[in-house]
DNA sequence: CTTCCTGCTGTAAACGTTTACAGTAAGTTA
DNA sequence: TAACTTACTGTAAACGTTTACAGCAGGAAG
């Protein structure tokens, strides 16, 4: 009674047992309406056999999958999970199902992932990328099937877009200088990320608007997450001489309160600090973190139902949304 | 020059264009060796037709769709994204895809999850559950594909599985008591689900054995989550007079630390805090948390490669895994 | 030289659906 | 009643692969 000895009814043992053409049952597992006399017969039939339509033979027919694939540069980083999430909320009320895809962090990763699209196993792509490059504009706008892109990865313009809007940095700023003045430091990820770019540039403006040089406030961690924030702030001299710390993600957020609680330092009394994501983590550290939100569950619901759209009506015009940030206080700052 | 009007090249466009017969192609791209003199000819036309074989087709005629369905009950539990990590961190070096099953933490969405398995849109099933059920059972038993189990849902013999041992909750309040004694609080998840009911079990048997009634001692939250650990613990008259609290995951372990913090309570050196999974969380809260670790990314790891292994040699025997719990130290006690 | 392998080839038949098409029965209209 | 419409039916042909099978060339063995 090993599970490969079972063999699977198909449309054919149904449409015989039911005795009735396949085509009618075709017709009414996909809810077209049959005579009256037939449909009872289909659905003994269907529950007598357990009859459950194969997913290959449809795909392969119909060329449709039922799937739709996320690609999620680095699964361990919260702001994606909470993506993940909002694009699960949607599809689950469907029945497409969720493929992810392995992580896409390098131009190369990207790469593949888009090449692979081409083998058909997704109706519809969501993607999300940290890095940019004309390659991967290249092989995205080869596309065959519908996407939509979250976050500002460049490609082509016939593609439904997700993106945050640049004020992030400018708006933790503001309330920062307007609530405590003294120093800011601003505590980027990697400039060789989309948002660790676009971060950057956001500080830097700000900056100047306000008369000050920027660059001399910032510190850039090797990447978005904890350990990399500690690193960096640990080369930081004199930090005590700031009055708060911006920082480019909420993971690199926990790594300043970490170093701040090391230092004895109080948050928000003598440094404040705000994060950006807003991710279930700020509720979760202490002090709890004041955090930029870009709404991350909705962006993913948002993508979701965009993709949905389109393979329902491929013929809408190209949607393009920008979400605001919105600060969200809490005890950090 | 939208995605729909483009054409996909099949093998037999592939074929006709290296004038060989069908069958070589499909042989050579399955790594068959074919004749020096065909094999040129065939990569030249794959190249140049830009020919990727389609997963549908390929899924149909040969019954596998390369694909792997994980179910997580709740992804926004970090302990769940550390087992896809480490599904991931296997997949990602094989051809294999990883699908997202649609949250299943109710006894009903696992018997959709189950029973939408036999669609055959999936090789094979990483199973997780927090809910056990004689109808999940069941359905279970019935499955067609061959899975893994995760955790300690009984299911079938037939299966491999990976569970945790019980001894965590008796190995933190060893550490606790020994450490600091006093009185010692537990902070459970829910007792409708599995781990709630074992870790209930856990702590009990290790109260009695020091002779104390543990009912007493013991606060259930409605969830495994930071609300719900909050409110829990909210209820409890005079916490101070325990010395250590023990909470069923890192989630609560957050809410309980949060708790403390807001009371003015010193962790450690009022209350201890000890967590359970060593969720990336342990390393971001402050005080940084002890927490006993079961290594999901490493059960997410062995998960995949018992799949792979079985889906290549369906014959092995059944594995039954069992992984002990560590204590890891770090602040909170 | 024949016989037997060995290692490759191409032909053709699946795999389980969906769907274009033609057919038919019943209802409607004149 | 005949002619047309409506609403369904069944037949059969795809969809793009893999693979059983038979065929064939060339080398080895006798």
């Amino acid at each position: 009674m090993s599970p490969s000895t079972k063999t699977r009814a198909t449309m054919h043992d149904v449409a015989r047992e039911a005795n009735v053409s396949i085509a009618s049952v075709s017709r009414f597992i996909n809810g077209q309406t049959v005579r009256e006399d037939i449909e009872p017969r289909i659905t003994k039939a269907i529950s007598a056999l357990n009859f459950k339509p194969n997913s290959a033979g449809r795909a392969l027919r119909a060329s449709r999958t039922q799937q739709i694939c996320l690609s999620v540069p680095d699964i361990s980083n919260p702001v994606y999970q909470t993506i993940t999430k909002g694009v699960q909320n949607i599809l689950n009320k469907t029945d497409y199902r969720l493929m992810l895809a392995p992580r896409n962090l390098s131009v190369e990763e990207n790469l593949a992932l888009i090449d692979s699209l081409d083998s058909n196993y997704a109706d519809g792509f969501i993607f999300l990328s940290l890095v940019d490059d004309p390659r991967i504009r290249k092989a995205f706008s080869k596309l065959r099937i519908p996407a939509v892109v979250i976050g500002n990865v460049q490609v082509h313009d016939e593609v439904d877009t997700i993106k945050v809007s640049a004020g992030a940095v400018e708006l933790a700023l503001t309330y920062l200088v307007d609530k405590y003045g003294g120093e800011v430091l601003f505590l980027n990820g990697p400039t060789s990320t989309i948002p660790g770019r676009n971060r950057e540039k956001g500080f830097l403006e700000a900056m100047k608007n306000r008369g000050i040089d920027g660059t001399k406030h910032m510190v850039e961690a090797e990447s978005f997450d904890v350990e990399a924030g500690l690193v960096a702030l640990s080369k930081v001299k004199n930090i005590s001489k700031y009055r708060s710390i911006i920082c480019a993600n909420d993971l690199l957020a926990a790594a300043a309160l970490r170093s701040l609680s090391t230092l004895k330092i109080d948050v928000p009394n003598q440094i404040a600090v705000i994060g950006i994501d807003n991710t279930d983590l700020a509720n979760v550290l202490s002090p709890s973190l004041t955090s930029i939100d870009y709404k991350s569950e909705y962006r993913g619901e948002l993508a979701a139902q965009f993709i949905l759209d389109r393979l329902d009506n491929p013929k809408t015009l190209y949607r393009k949304v920008n979400i605001a940030p919105e600060l969200v206080e809490r005890e950090s700052a």
